[in-house]
DNA sequence: CTTTATAAATTACATGTGTAATCTTTTGTT
DNA sequence: AACAAAAGATTACACATGTAATTTATAAAG
C-alpha cells in the first residue's frame, strides 16, 4: 500500500465516515473538526485518487467518492507496522508500556480480560 | 516533538543501539541491515541534529553522537498517537483486532494475563 | 610546518506534502 | 443559445524527504 500522508488521512477518514460522498460533503465533515479550505480538500481528494486509496463514480456533474482501502485494513496495517517495528511483533510490550505509564483503566482491564477469555474459548 | 522521518528513524534507531557513537559506527550498524551510502547517513545525522533528536560532543576530530530523545519516550509517543487516533485511546480495540486476525499466540495471552494480574495487584 | 586524509558542512536535485489559486469543463438557468 | 455557477484539473510554491556529491575545516603524519 502506498503511503498516505497525515492530511490525506484526515480526508480519507472523513470518507470512511460514510460513502459514497461528494467533495462538498467531505469538506463539511472535515470542517466539523477544523477549518479546511475547500481548495485544499479538493487537492487532497485528487491525490488520494491518484494513490488509489479512493475512487469515484460520476453522477451528473458531481463525483461520488468512495474508499478503495477500508479503515479496518488500514488500521491493521498501521498497527502491525508499529507493533512490528517497535515491539518485535508482540502486543504485550505495548500493553506493558501503557500499564507502566498508568494509561490503563479498570475498563481497559475488564475488556482485556474478556478478550482473553474469548480467545481461550476459541483456541486450544 | 518534531517529526522524524522514516529514514531518520532508522538512523536514530542505530544510535539507540548504543551511544555515544561515531558516524562511522552508525553506518556500520545500519549496513548490518540494509545497504546505506555513507553520505546519505551523514545527511540524516545532520538532520537529526538540527531537529534536536540527537546531539554530539566533539572528541578530537570525531564527533560522538547521542540521542536527546529516548527510545522509550519515542515509542510511547508514537503508540499513544496511533491508539489515540485509531482506537479512541483504548488499547482493547487494538488487541481485539489482533485477536480477530489470529495474530495472538499462546505466549501473547500468557503475557497479557500476567500484566493484568500485576495491574490488579498494584491498583484497586 | 606542510600535506593529506577524513569528518562534517554545504549544496544538489527529484519527488512528496501542505496549502491554495487559477483554468477548464460541464450543466443548470435565463 | 448564451451565460453563470460549480466541480474537477492544472498550476503554484515553499518546505520536507530520500539520496548523494562537492566543499571546507582540521587533526594526524611526515
Amino acid at each position: 500500500m502506498v503511503d498516505i500522508s497525515k492530511t490525506e488521512l484526515k480526508v480519507l477518514d472523513a470518507i470512511w465516515q460514510g460513502h459514497p460522498v461528494t467533495s462538498g460533503e467531505i469538506v463539511e465533515r472535515l470542517n466539523k473538526q477544523d477549518e479546511w479550505h475547500e481548495k485544499t480538500v479538493k487537492t487532497l481528494i485528487g491525490r488520494l485518487v491518484k494513490k488509489q486509496a479512493i475512487d469515484f463514480q460520476k453522477e451528473g456533474r458531481r463525483y461520488l467518492y468512495f474508499p478503495l482501502v477500508s479503515q479496518q485494513e488500514y488500521q491493521l496495517q498501521q498497527s502491525d507496522s508499529l507493533i512490528g517495528g517497535f515491539f518485535k511483533g508482540k502486543v504485550s510490550p505495548l500493553i506493558a508500556m501503557f500499564a507502566q505509564q498508568n494509561k490503563l483503566g479498570k475498563d481497559d482491564i475488564q475488556e482485556l480480560k474478556q478478550l482473553i477469555e474469548q480467545w481461550e474459548q476459541e483456541n486450544d
